[in-house]
DNA sequence: TAGGCGTGGCA
DNA sequence: TTGCCAAGCCT
């Protein structure tokens, strides 16, 4: 078997340089062992796609499964989420962690119910203006709720491609131009089989291809994979990016929020000072908090989420 | 572009 | 136990 080469050797001389070859057994594995999630059923629609779009960044889907519930449940289209408190999306957001995500959709509702008469665009320029809405998701909603053709390149779908493709047990740390024309090279022509494409690349890299113990043996493109044929090489060269938390202003900034998602009622400073005993550092996540617009200030030393 | 930004499960 | 990791975005 011959592995799919992303050098950049001429067309003529690569027996399948668009890919073809991995289309079919990657989508037929996906038709098979697709997870039922709510939001791929035909009743979220384009809104429900982008709550779950929004609430997946970075976050696993057995923690946003029951809030993306709670969430369409209370907020079933864009102007219903627009109407009320900016804080309310952030307390609804519960602990999904970013809540600023929270924010952003709350924005991005809002921006929707002005400028699109409160249907989720289509258009990805139109997506990627919107609030917390970059490449990945734009593309994603475009793809997923309205069957275009998009390249959708998340980490699952790096991953699976710096693997199948490249080799390489892990992609770069940051998406490079290589990765994004690879994609499109490898994006089947047709819309509706690239939209398929780009949730089955992203299914196999969430249950099979995983970062840390890939499943080869359920892999159904494991005989093309270039990784294995090179016999699984471990990463080497510099560390992937690991991100430290105790300690740093993020626990703080939580340890603030959840205070404040916990109540409606406006919580003195004396109640946030107890949640952490180093007063510069609390002092600096809260301020933070405020400039992100997570935190409303209020005269008396009174904090809340925020009304506006 | 590198770093900031939450939270919790798992090996 | 302690890193690593999870459908990114923004500055």
């Amino acid at each position: 078997m011959t592995a799919i080469s992303a050098s950049a050797v001429p067309a003529a001389a690569s027996p399948d340089p668009d890919g073809a070859v991995l289309h079919r057994p990657v989508i037929d594995w996906f038709d098979a062992h697709a997870r039922d999630l709510p939001w791929r059923r035909p009743e979220a629609g384009a809104w429900g796609v982008m709550v779950s779009e929004f609430m997946l960044q970075q976050t696993p889907v057995n923690r946003v499964l029951p809030v993306y519930e709670q969430w369409l449940a209370r907020w079933p289209r864009p102007a219903d989420l627009a109407a009320e408190p900016p804080g309310e999306a952030v307390r609804a957001w519960g602990r999904l962690g970013y809540p600023r995500r929270a924010l952003r959709l709350h924005g991005a509702a809002a921006a929707i119910r002005e400028r699109h008469g409160g249907d989720v665009p289509r258009d990805h320029a139109q997506l990627l203006a919107l609030p917390g809405v970059g490449e990945y998701t734009a593309a994603a909603v475009a793809s997923f709720a309205y069957g275009q053709r998009h390249p959708v390149l998340d980490t699952n779908v790096r991953r699976v491609f710096a693997r199948a493709v490249g080799g390489a047990q892990y992609p770069p740390n940051a998406t490079t131009a290589a990765e994004r024309k690879l994609a499109r090279t490898l994006l089947p022509d047709d819309e509706p089989t690239a939209a398929r494409w780009a949730a089955a690349t992203m299914e196999l890299g969430a249950l099979v291809c995983t970062a840390r113990t890939p499943d080869c043996a359920r892999c159904p493109i494991a005989s093309l994979c270039a990784w294995r044929q090179a016999g699984s090489p471990e990463h080497d060269g510099p560390p992937r990016r690991g991100q430290t938390y105790a300690g740093t202003d993020r626990q703080v900034r939580g340890k603030l929020l959840a205070v404040l998602r916990g109540t409606v009622t406006p919580v003195p400073q004396a109640t946030l000072d107890q949640v952490w005993d180093e007063p510069v550092q609390r002092a600096r996540a809260l301020d933070g908090l405020v400039s992100d617009g997570l935190v409303e200030p209020l005269s008396g030393g009174l904090y809340r989420l925020p009304l506006t």
